[in-house]
DNA sequence: TATTGTTATACTCTATAACTATA
DNA sequence: TATAGTTATAGAGTATAACAATA
């Protein structure tokens, strides 16, 4: 298991430190004075939409997906980014755009921190003089086997309430919605 | 079907044209001299991860949704706001934080604006003289209506190659991971 | 002392427009 | 003319700290 030492090429960003669920109040018993909802919250027309429900789960992963990968100072559009260049040595600026829904704008900035921390190497497109093949080093290599694992690892985790079969389930009907 | 004129209470905040999803290549023969991502590029290992799944199909269902709102003035979480006080008359903000996720400061400037639009009315809380109850006005309520059905239509469309019971599976399988 | 609601503010994320170098 | 990468920048979203009024 890595850890901030191991991978001195963390950047000094510091990771917001989430706050924790805010706890349910007890129920105090309702008084019945009022209308409905002095006590519960009724939200179930929000749990019935996919977006909602799918927003939610998003955000309660990405929560400790931060929290377990910032000590290889890698947040999620960071992570997949790396990973997308792990498996795709030569792949290209515009291809991590198409592939992860990121505009290129947005995708510079990273890429040069990505560089200047060791962790991917840009080098001459083989066709193509305007475009660069991005590759991870042998550094960032190591460390998005790490990375990867922990990523594995935290969504397990996060999916303990799910059977396998279940979660190959959920898989498999997100990816019916968005590809 | 409510129109922009229909609700004078739409805000005049523009929304982002989204843009749409950038055309993948039409792939051209590869000629085989460079590495793996020169043409085709290999996102299995992110599309084993709930996270991504969960965040992209998210993404593209609030693309939509964005789209399909923008005539009644709401973004997804003024629509969840005043949802829940539509379905929670004198529900507070802290409530409504609690139930959402969402954090205090973040509240204020919402329920202002959903206020001076004339959807929502604030009246004092009958047991508690720090709080607030939060009321939809028939105005407000009459804006929900028609801004649920619209919603609900919209995820029956994104979610068009799912069966109903494969879309009941999908919502249960989510709050799995977030409740 | 704890909680509700608020103000001020900072940081991150995401978006558009426009430029250059190359195809 | 179209595309890859870049720059500058604007806007939205999300976070923390601290305060007043009330419990």
């Amino acid at each position: 298991m890595p850890s901030a030492k191991d991978n001195p090429a963390a950047p000094s960003k510091r990771v917001s430190p989430r706050r924790t669920a805010q706890t349910a109040k007890p129920a105090k018993p309702a008084v019945g004075s009022d209308v409905a909802a002095v006590d519960k919250v009724d939200t179930s027309y929000l749990q019935s939409l996919m977006g909602y429900n799918a927003r939610r789960a998003a955000l309660s992963i990405i929560e400790l997906f931060l929290e377990r990968l910032a000590p290889y100072g890698l947040k999620p559009v960071d992570f997949s980014v790396m990973t997308t260049i792990h498996h795709n040595p030569g792949v290209t600026s515009r291809q991590l755009c198409a592939a992860l829904n990121l505009l290129p704008p947005n995708l510079v900035g990273l890429i040069q921190s990505l560089e200047s921390r060791g962790l991917i190497e840009r080098k001459p497109h083989p066709h193509d003089g305007r475009a660069v093949g991005l590759h991870a080093t042998a550094k960032g290599q190591t460390l998005m086997v790490q990375a990867e694992q922990t990523a594995s690892d935290l969504e397990v985790e996060k999916t303990t309430r799910l059977t396998p079969a279940q979660r190959k389930t959920l898989l498999s009907l997100l990816q019916k919605i968005y590809l």
